[in-house]
Formats: structure tokens, sequence, C-alpha cells
DNA sequence: CAACTTATTTGATAAATGTCAAAGGAAAAA
DNA sequence: TTTTTCCTTTGACATTTATCAAATAAGTTG
């Protein structure tokens, strides 16, 4: 019974650590910018569902709307949409940083877009609509708002301007120096419809260089 | 003498219609989504400074950093960059909308992106440092900042989904569509440039319709 | 291991786009 | 009006990229 005893409690103190790292991870990526105070904290976290899912679990099946704002702890998601029936890649987004489609949500209407994981993840849910409550409640939770979404504009203007004017060999140079481990972790297919080109240019700037 | 008085209060009455109509012209392209305090409005007005300028005005030349949010409340301003020796324009952005380029605000380092006015103009400017300060004051400004950026980023996602995988006949009907009007007012060779082509190629784009 | 699926490369060819040079046009200035 | 400047088009050609088809490589499953 003792030896039961000292299970349960070395479980839980594993249990604590883990989620407590966690914890941590998630207000780290946000606290170089906005500090949050211990009830914006709670607030925030009793809201948000932690996942962990394997890799190919769709988070924004075809055709629906995005009703949330994830946090990716660990991981990799991919969003994309069709186009004449292929798949073009909007973006990859990584551990410590955030995805969603806000688009859908604003309009109430599908965007199209899906969301994917390439990768087994552990992922942080947190549905718009109790996100907006948690707006009207604490200005300093709005302004963490109003910080990754301009965080999200300052990166999509630099992967415009990557692809804007700029050819395949280009393109593809920048993101082996940007981000050379998306290229270990992503099937080349799913690259070149994120650079905008086809696999076939793909493999062939790759075999030039 | 009673005739000159006639003609002050006649002119005062026109003043003040006038900047009746430009104060409305500013909050109504804001208020579908926020509605402010007459407390944000006044704090807001007083520090925004309001300008006539010509055809050719540079809001944000080159090298330097754009320390302002611009609201246009006539006229028609572009952001670009060089490339090359070559200008690239990243948008145009005509009356009832902002511009600006946050990311040399952000990083505290020019960014390389110049504003310029391609029409005489109506911009009300208001400092980034100055507004910063109305969001610590005043809640409701933060989230007409959230909104605003918001906005900004589905415009930037739907720009990017009109340049990634896209030719250039497509893209050239795809503004014909979506903003026919600009191409009245911008020459040519800016144009191309938005939708990242040659001059060339856009003419003889054109002319194959 | 064999069979199967998925991912990547390669080849041949067509289509799209860029480059360089020059000619028209249109608008602004003298 | 004439000149000048800027804007737009056109031509010839080179380069890049897409398309279609097939082969190879890699990873999975029975």
């Amino acid at each position: 019974m003792h030896c039961f005893d000292a299970w349960v409690s070395y479980f839980y103190y594993i249990w604590v650590m883990a989620t407590t790292i966690q914890k941590t991870s998630f207000f780290e990526s946000i606290s170089p910018f906005v500090k949050l105070s211990p009830e914006s904290r709670q607030a925030l976290l009793s809201l948000m569902r932690k996942e962990s899912l394997p890799k190919g679990h769709v988070l924004v099946p075809c055709g629906e709307i995005c009703r949330n704002v994830y946090y990716i702890e660990k991981g990799l998601a991919r969003t994309f949409y069709l186009r004449d029936g292929k798949e073009v890649t909007e973006r990859f987004k990584a551990e410590n940083s955030f995805t969603c489609s806000m688009s859908g949500h604003v309009t109430n209407t599908p965007d199209g877009r899906q969301i994917e994981l390439l990768e087994q993840s552990v992922i942080w849910s947190l549905p718009y609509t109790e996100l907006e409550k948690l707006y009207d409640r604490f200005h300093e939770i709005e302004r963490l708002g109003r910080y990754l979404i301009t965080q999200e504009m300052i990166e999509l203007h630099q992967r415009l301007s990557e692809i804007q004017f700029i050819s395949a060999h280009e393109r593809y140079n920048t993101l082996l120096t940007s981000n050379p481990s998306l290229l270990q972790r992503v099937p080349l297919g799913l690259i070149s419809s994120y650079l905008g080109i086809t696999q076939e240019t793909l493999s062939r700037i790759r075999a030039k260089i």
C-alpha cells in the first residue's frame, strides 16, 4: 500500500511537472511582448484545451470554418486550400507558434482553408468565441491578440516579398536559409506548393545546386 | 461691415461643415466593427494631423522608418521597395483606408519600404508612439487597432493567394474584377510590379484579351 | 522478403515569361 | 506649336517553368 501511494505521488509529480512545463512553453512564447496578470493567465488557461494528436490529424476539415486558435506546443501544422483540384500550401507552423484561419470566422462563411498536422503534435485549442469574451474582460488579452496578429501580418509581408517577382530558384534558396529544418520535416511535394512551383521544378532546382 | 460679417460667418459655416464631413469619413470607415466613446474619439482626433498633399509627395522616404499610421481620406498611396534596382510595389491603398509599414517600427530598423502618393491626397497622420499611449489609455482603441490589423491580415492572405501559383494572365484578370478602377488611376508600370510581372508581359496580356 | 504505396527524380516538349532594343503615343513643359 | 519627358506597345529571342509520361527510390504493410 505504501508502495502504491509512492507510485501515485510519483506520477502526480510527473504530471504537475509536465503541466508546468507546458504552461511555461505557452506563456514564454508570448511573454517577450505581453506580460499577463495571473488572472488573465488563469482565464486563458481555463479555456484552452490541450490534446496530443497523431500525424495526419485534421484540425480544420474541407468546407468547415476554423473556430479555434491553435497553439502548437509541439509538432507541425499545415494550412492549405484546393485550387483546380490541387492542394496549395499557404503556410507551415511549427512548435511555439499559433495557427488559425480567421477570415472564415470573421465572415462566417467557409474560406476553403484546411489545417492538418504533418507530425504527431501537442495542440492547445481556444475557441474564438471564448477568446472574444476574454477580449472584453481583459484589456491585456486584447493587447495580446493585437500583438499576435501584428506578428502574423509582418510574417505575411515577408512571405509576400519572397514570392512576388522572385524566381523559383531564389524562392528555394530563401527557404533554405530562413527555415532549413522545414526541408527535413516536410515532403518536397508540399514544399513546392508552398513556394508556388511544381514538384518537378523544385526537384530540378535541388539537383542543379 | 454687415456684409463682411456675413461672409465671415459663411466661410466659417463651410469650414465647420467640411471638418465635420472629414471627421465623419474617418470614423465611419472604422465604425462597422468598433464603436468608440466620445472620449476616445476626441483623444484620437486631437493627435491626428490632417494635411492636403500633392501628387508625388513622399510620406516615407527611402531608408527611413515609417513612424505614423496614415488614414487616407482622399487620394491614393503606394508602398514599394527596391530590389535589384527595380521598384516592387507591395500595395496600393485608396480613400477610406489605412496604410503604414509596421515592421520597421516594431524592429526599429528601416525595412526598405517607401510610401508615396500617386494622386493629390488628404492624409491624416497619427504617430505610432502616440497611438501606443492611446492603446494604454483606452481599451477600445486597442480593440480598434486589433480590428484594423486583422483586416489587413485577411487582405494579405487574399493577396498572397492571388499571386501564389497564379499565372500572369489570371493575376491580371483577378485585379480587373476585384479593383478595376485601379487600372484607371495607376500607370501600368506600377500595376505590373504589383502583380509581380514585367511591364511588357502585362502589355501583351492586355492586347490578347 | 515481396508487394504495395508513396515520394522523388528524370526526360522530352510546350507554354509562359523575361530581357533587350526600339518604336509609337500621350501628356507636360518650354 | 514644338520639344521634352514619360508611358505603353511591339518585335526578336533567351530563359524559365509547366506539363505529361515514365523511371527510380524510399518507406510500409502483409
